[in-house]
DNA sequence: TTGATATCATTTGCATACGAATGAATTTTC
DNA sequence: GAAAATTCATTCGTATGCAAATGATATCAA
């Protein structure tokens, strides 16, 4: 190999060309089509409810009546986005809604008796759904999986 | 420790009671997270344009001209996601549509001069954008994450 | 106490994402 | 070669997801 070879290699090496970029093996892109992979297995165990829907109901289950506001940054999600998610499971008699005493702003959701029944009848599903989306991994590759994705979230 | 408490945690750990499903731990909310954080990521370094519709500039930078439905397996994206997408690149001038000369099914798409431009000014970013995803982690990490997460999607 | 800020919720607008149904064109199969 | 099955694209309906604007209420600070 010449002098002039080892100089281009070391240059493209810094400051990879253009033509090196490949959508296929950004962390973007995987981590979309990973998450793609995820909702189908959930909504090939259950299909009444969607990913979102059962977050707001398993974290209702855990700390009981809260906000609006407060459920979504519990699960991750915007006033915009959890207001529609509530509304639905309003509209479906899993939660019910009431107004806070104090601070009339605030408006509190709590699961219904059927929304607890519901929940509760589903977790065994829910453990089903992450095993199968983990199924390709190993259990020690698992562990270090999932130390990395909560690094990376 | 007596015989029972042993008993009793052998069970446990083959049979987990529900109060032990966390929502916080479970692939499918983290890999959300994950995702959504890649997302913001992007939007504050390319604006004017999304993840999917920059998966689809992209790709066709790679492939050049293919049917609306290849483009679609390419990027991971169903025909009625992939039709909006490239209805809104079409709008802003990024891509031209055409009919296939053979097969009448077929829409052809490929990126205009305007879309070959603008995708090759935003690989930069999208360097930046990968970078800045997996900062959190080392390089090492990255390696073993990168790994894991293809078996994963 | 009041004026500035902040918080909670809602609404609108836009962009994925996908199931299901439909129609047109092609390929397969018998 | 005609019927059956497949493929490509479109449309509709539903559900996130988020930015931005708005209104109501609370809190903070001068």
């Amino acid at each position: 190999m010449s002098g002039e070879d080892n100089l281009l290699k070391l240059v493209e090496v810094e400051a990879p060309d253009d033509q090196d970029y490949l959508l296929q093996e950004q962390v973007g892109f995987i981590l979309r089509k990973a998450h793609q992979r995820h909702v189908a297995i959930f909504a090939a165990h259950i299909g009444d409810l969607t990913p979102p829907q059962f977050a707001a109901l398993a974290k209702l289950r855990d700390v009981g009546e809260t906000s609006q506001n407060q459920l979504g940054t519990l699960i991750a999600m915007d006033a915009a986005t959890v207001k529609g998610v509530i509304d639905r499971l309003k509209a479906r008699g899993l939660v019910e809604l009431s107004k806070h005493e104090v601070d009339k702003r605030r408006l509190l959701v709590n699961l219904t008796a059927e929304g607890r029944d519901a929940i509760e009848r589903l977790i065994p599903l829910a453990r089903e759904i992450t095993q199968e989306t983990l199924a390709p991994l190993s259990a020690k590759e698992i562990a270090t999986f999932m130390k990395l994705l909560v690094k990376l979230a």
